[in-house]
DNA sequence: GTCTATAACTTGATAGAC
DNA sequence: GTCTATCAAGTTATAGAC
């Protein structure tokens, strides 16, 4: 027998995965659960601190793969710089391995995270904690593998490429890459290649400054 | 004195595009506006609906613009085949035509749009009407200006592109590069070519079929 | 067309028995 | 820890006076 905490969580990632936050109601989540309705309040006290838990739950994991992959990397790389491709990958296997694991949420964790994505205001201050430092990290290596992107359009590309990640994960179109693993198991690889080819050519797009060659005609 | 049915329009705009659907309650919305609660129902007979006609009060025209300018393009190109950059171009023009447009909703319509496209199951039938000839008009001209790419391939490419999109219409990240305007007017020729650049990058990259190489290893 | 009043229901949250 | 019962507030929506 699974523990009640746990049964809540994975009911509540399951629902504010699938209709959001705001249209999912506690009765709905107790319900699903097969929990009585007043066990939210006793293990997490309010709705708000439900969905930080279930957010802590995976995140920390994720986050510190990221920072330990992106750190090897660098550590192979001969002067420490790695290229776009490298830092993006360390930046989306471990979200990808946690899509490929049904105990760590599988797709249905990446699927709220590219929800909560889109309604930003609703990502709890501890989440940001959680996250900010990662983000700045690679922001950092990103700024160090595109010298000459300025900090305001290297920050552009980003929202672009998290934007379009984002997407891919809310509506599981990535799936359809994933099939060929073993016994139909979850194969990142092609979904991967497919990201990282995608994304990588955006950030190296020339940059084009509509405003310099007017001036100049 | 503005019509009472555009102000509730107005309000219901500004908030669904701020704290999106599920989370704007009609009574706030009625409060925004300045109109008795009792109003909305009257003109719009539910909330649904009243979401369905912000929706196409402006989706028409800039849908309509839309295909009028890349039939133009395919006019002008020698052979009907347009590049990915004039599809892209035809596709984003009437949308950051609106954006410069306060009368045609401005930035605050974008940035529903922008969220709407995350919760996608709440897009109402009409409005997938409404939007589905125009998407498949241009997959087909998409189609043509990238003939090596798999029907699969291109749609995972254009769903992530749509999502790049959305979320730099959602968090107004592309604003800071519209402020050169003649009279700090909005100019969105510098986001265009930005939006572009990086978009048609992403579209043109190599296809990476990491199966077949690990099959040919 | 605009208003008040209110129906009918759902929401998050709590108190207190067991 | 788990339950029932319930609160207070907020929700969409409607009926009917003016």
């Amino acid at each position: 027998m699974i523990d009640t905490k746990d049964r809540i969580l994975d009911a509540a990632e399951r629902l504010f995965a699938e209709n959001g936050y705001s249209a999912t109601s506690l009765r709905r989540i107790m319900n699903d659960a097969g929990v009585n309705v007043a066990s939210v309040h006793y293990y997490f006290h309010s709705k708000e601190v439900l969905l930080e838990a279930v957010l802590l739950r995976r995140a920390e994991a994720a986050n510190h793969e990221r920072l330990e992959m992106l750190a090897r990397f660098e550590q192979e790389a001969p002067d420490g710089r790695v290229t776009v491709e490298k830092v993006l990958e360390a930046f989306l296997v471990p979200t990808l391995r946690m899509a490929a694991d049904p105990a760590r949420g599988g797709h249905v964790f990446l699927r709220l995270m590219g929800r909560l994505h889109a309604e930003s205001d609703l990502l709890p201050g501890i989440i940001l904690v959680q996250f900010r430092p990662v983000l700045l990290r690679f922001a950092e290596a990103l700024a160090r593998a595109l010298p000459d992107l300025s900090p305001a359009e290297l920050y552009f590309r980003a929202r672009l490429a998290m934007g379009a990640t984002a997407q891919v994960f809310r509506d599981s179109s990535y799936r359809k890459w994933a099939q060929g693993g073993a016994g139909g198991s979850f194969d990142w690889q092609p979904v991967l290649g497919r990201l990282v080819s995608y994304l990588s050519a955006g950030f190296r797009a020339p940059v084009v400054d509509l405003v310099r060659e007017q001036e100049t005609r």
